[in-house]
DNA sequence: CGGCTTTGACCAGCGC
DNA sequence: GCGCTGGTCAAAGCCG
């Protein structure tokens, strides 16, 4: 829209109104023909405002038709991908042992090089697992975790969140309903210790949300204000798991657990579980915001898959730039989870949120996530990933339980998608390329958390480095002006309102491709290393 | 002095 | 039933 500010013809209303401003000055200093002229001039300028609203009408048309057309497209790419890879992934489907109940989600967000270390851990836990049948195979794929846009994703499902606690009606338990209440082994405890919001909910799948970062610090600083309660060496790991304590407001059942990666110290495993009952930080919002989609479309696509069809979305950047994809579980295994949550999962599905590995393309990933997974939950991986560390990559979330509407997208169809937006593709821009901005604005808008999800991550991803990078794509203004338009800018501390303070500092180079093969690709011409993700406590 | 961390103990679930 | 393990509690200590 911002084309709209370089209209032509308000320049030429201006040089109208010069012109017609000397000549009245040439002819001596008769007010009336002064007034004639200014009554001209103003005219003149009002009749070009109505054609300027006349072109933002047309405009406003085009990017629905466009917007329309790309669905479209979309829709048929997921359907592609369906066919594609039932495929692929069967072959590999035999290392899967999950059981057909089993749901986690896994979002890999992650920059690094294709040559990533963490197919050696594939491999490790894929050698690991006792290897499953093709039974079991089928079981997932019925199973299969849906994680489309359209409106079922976000209602609350009644059938996994049978008791949504009365703080969901603010704003953030509305985000989290998914993983609100403890299981029924911790009713007890929970309750004890003034968590009776959760008390009720024995029969409610609990959804943890993984996130594994690189992070040199003890722990991640994600906005909110933890205290430690205990540590206790988990099997199978040196390294003490810490455990903590939301204590932002007194009563929060919201908890954490921290524990390095056995197989790679750098990298810090986060694992949240439950729900804030009280309103976060803005600079804890990109966290919640994340876990609390994650978790709402883990336990929606569970409510909602629909037998034989299996979801998979990805935003990818095969060069340099983001990667966001979903698969579903027919054919990821959990292989980020920690040995020592595995152990615990079980009773929760879990989403990981991986900011260390790269995002190779679908295939690439699905042999990643060949691997044997031990839960009884069905895994979908949301991954979001960069391959380069310079990457600048669009931040919007704020509000990120605004009801900006439901995309249309049946989460029935699967298959895959990628926009790709990317210096290398600006000088290809044109008209087009406007429209899928706005498409893809309007998608991820549309899409609260859908929005969150991509927003926090790469929130996460980029940290404080955001404002020395390169020029972000055009899709990032118009998530910021979307962002604006929401009210939801953040202007706190924390990775995400730097990013987006980074971003207020970036040229307005703008440029997208939808590239004719699918997926399309977002790319981006700059990339922030995921060491930045890792936010110093305290 | 209040808040936080540390750390040993306790409890519950699960598998054998 | 027993042992293992994860998760939590709470007292003691530390720190600003």
């Amino acid at each position: 829209m911002e084309v709209l500010l370089k209209n032509p013809a308000a320049d030429v209303g201006v040089k109208q109104e010069k012109i017609a401003e000397s000549d009245a000055l040439e002819e001596g200093c008769n007010r009336e023909d002064r007034k004639e002229v200014e009554l001209e001039s103003t005219k003149a300028e009002m009749g070009e405002v109505r054609e300027e609203n006349q072109r933002l009408k047309m405009m406003l048309q085009e990017i629905e038709k466009d917007y329309k057309s790309l669905q479209l497209q979309f829709f048929d790419i997921l359907q592609q991908g369906v066919s594609k890879r039932s495929s692929d992934s069967i072959p590999n489907s035999h290392e899967n042992d999950e059981s057909p109940e089993s749901e986690l989600v896994s979002l890999s967000l992650g920059i690094r090089s294709s040559t990533s270390p963490e197919p050696k851990r594939d491999e490790r836990t894929g050698n690991s697992s006792t290897g499953n049948t093709k039974e079991d195979d089928l079981h997932e794929l019925k199973a299969s975790l849906t994680l489309g846009l359209d409106s079922k994703l976000f209602q609350l499902s009644t059938e996994i969140v049978s008791n949504p606690s009365p703080e969901n009606s603010t704003e953030e338990g509305k985000e989290e309903d998914a993983g609100e209440a403890w299981p029924p082994s911790k009713i007890p405890k929970t309750t004890r210790n003034g968590d009776e919001e959760v008390a009720q909910g024995q029969h409610v799948k609990r959804a943890r949300v993984c996130v594994r970062a690189r992070c040199e610090t003890p722990t991640m600083h994600d906005g909110c204000q933890w205290r430690k309660y205990g540590q206790k060496i988990s099997k199978g790991n040196p390294c003490p798991r810490a455990y903590y304590r939301c204590t932002v407001a007194p009563g929060c059942p919201v908890r954490k657990q921290v524990q390095r990666c056995v197989d790679d110290m750098s990298i810090l495993i986060t694992t949240y579980e439950g729900t804030h009952n009280h309103p976060l930080p803005v600079s804890a919002t990109a966290m919640a915001s994340t876990t609390s989609a994650a978790a709402s479309m883990l336990l929606s696509g569970s409510s909602t898959s629909q037998p034989g069809l299996s979801s998979t979305a990805a935003i990818t950047n095969p060069a340099n730039g983001l990667n966001f994809s979903l698969y579903d579980s027919t054919r990821t295994k959990q292989i980020y989870l920690p040995s020592s949550t595995s152990s615990s999962s079980p009773l929760f599905p879990t989403i990981t949120l991986d900011l260390t590995s790269s995002s190779s393309p679908a295939s690439n990933y699905f042999n990643r996530f060949s691997s044997n997974f031990n839960s009884r939950f069905p895994s979908t991986s949301l991954s979001f990933s960069s391959s380069e560390s310079n990457n600048i990559l669009p931040t919007i979330w704020g509000n990120g339980y605004n009801s900006l509407g439901t995309m249309p997208y049946n989460q029935t169809q699967t298959g895959s998608m990628s926009l790709n937006l990317g210096k290398e593709s600006q000088q290809q821009a044109g008209a087009s390329q406007q429209s899928l901005t706005e498409t893809l604005t309007k998608a991820i808008a549309s899409d609260p958390r859908f929005r969150s999800v991509i927003a926090a991550a790469v929130s996460s991803m980029v940290g404080g480095n955001a404002a020395k990078q390169g020029n972000p794509s055009g899709i990032l203004e118009s998530l910021m002006q979307l962002n604006s338009q929401n009210s939801s800018i953040q202007n706190g501390k924390g990775c995400g309102s730097s990013y987006f303070n980074g971003l207020s500092s970036l040229s307005s180079q703008k440029g997208t491709l939808l590239q004719s093969s699918s997926p399309f690709c977002i790319f981006n011409s700059a990339s922030v290393s995921a060491s930045e993700t890792k936010e110093q406590k305290n």
